[in-house]
DNA sequence: TTATATATTGAGACCCATTATCAATATCAA
DNA sequence: TTGATATTGATAATGGGTCTCAATATATAA
């Protein structure tokens, strides 16, 4: 065990929940810590699925009425390359869903009621990774969204 | 074999081509068949690929310079309703890709090069029949992105 | 602590793909 | 040929997202 694998285990024990993974990149990355980043991160944790730019900015309005939406934007992005974050794109409306610790799904979208449901499928991501492979692409990630209508909406 | 399944038949037969589903597609919906969309889909099916509107508009703007580009977005929705086109929104650029008579594929995009490869994988399109049964849910159609680095990006 | 370099912020201007408006024109069925 | 109505192109409007910039906050070294 060589000096910077006793690093990487500091960081591993260390990195148990977003914030501390977050404060870590922008540590890394030579980015500051803001309480606006913090809030956004705390405020946004609270939220449950798939969350607009709107939602956000709604919720964090009470506790800071002077943020900007810009720094929202800002923001959103750096938790995405935090890997913190995944933003989905589902009948062109933009939203962020939390990434870390929380098992990977996708994606079923009604066109009509635009409820989603989830669900993950092992063979099908075994199979992403074999045509991947096939054609030495180095997978990073993947949208799959199954777009049709739901059992209510099908009546 | 009743009357409508004549009717069925006969359309069938006489839909051999784009620019016949298009038309008919028109007339079901009390549309006109007009010069404009007639010129949109054939240059549209000159072309190979993921189109952009700015290619198409250039490559018609020769043909007929006066077409205006709302003109363009109209027609591309209404082919799209017509099951004759789907659109594409790979790394945030809108485009557009002949879908009738055409084998069904999904895409590896590449997030340096933008490169795009083609596949498709029988297992995958079954299981994603398999999950929205489940779910029972009335599959209509589906998006899969793989993305990542393609053999070139990712030395 | 203080000083310094530099990253961050919010306001508002800006961008740009797409859509809405509207008066003139074209289509099509009668 | 007519008349109802669908379509057109020019252009204005929309709206999500980004850029700019001067003021401010943060991190680090002394
Ligand atoms: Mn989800
Ligand atoms: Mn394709
Ligand atoms: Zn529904
Ligand atoms: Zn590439």
């Amino acid at each position: 065990m060589q000096s910077n694998d006793y690093e990487n285990c500091f960081q591993i024990i260390n990195m148990n929940n977003e914030l501390d993974i977050f404060v870590d990149y922008l540590k890394q990355h030579n980015l500051r810590c803001t309480p606006q980043r913090n809030l956004i991160l705390k405020i946004f944790l609270e939220m449950e699925g798939h969350v607009t730019v709107e939602d956000l900015h709604k919720k964090i309005r009470p506790e800071d009425p002077t943020i900007g939406i810009a720094t929202l934007y800002r923001t959103m992005k750096l938790l995405i390359d935090a890997g913190l974050v995944e933003m989905h794109n589902f009948n062109d409306k933009t939203t962020y869903e939390r990434l870390y610790m929380v098992k990977h799904h996708d994606h079923l979208i009604c066109q009509i009621c635009n409820k989603t449901v989830e669900f993950e499928h092992p063979l099908i991501e075994k199979y992403q990774q074999e045509v991947c492979d096939q054609h030495e692409f180095d997978l990073k990630s993947h949208r799959m969204e199954l777009i049709g209508f739901c059992n209510e909406c099908k009546k």
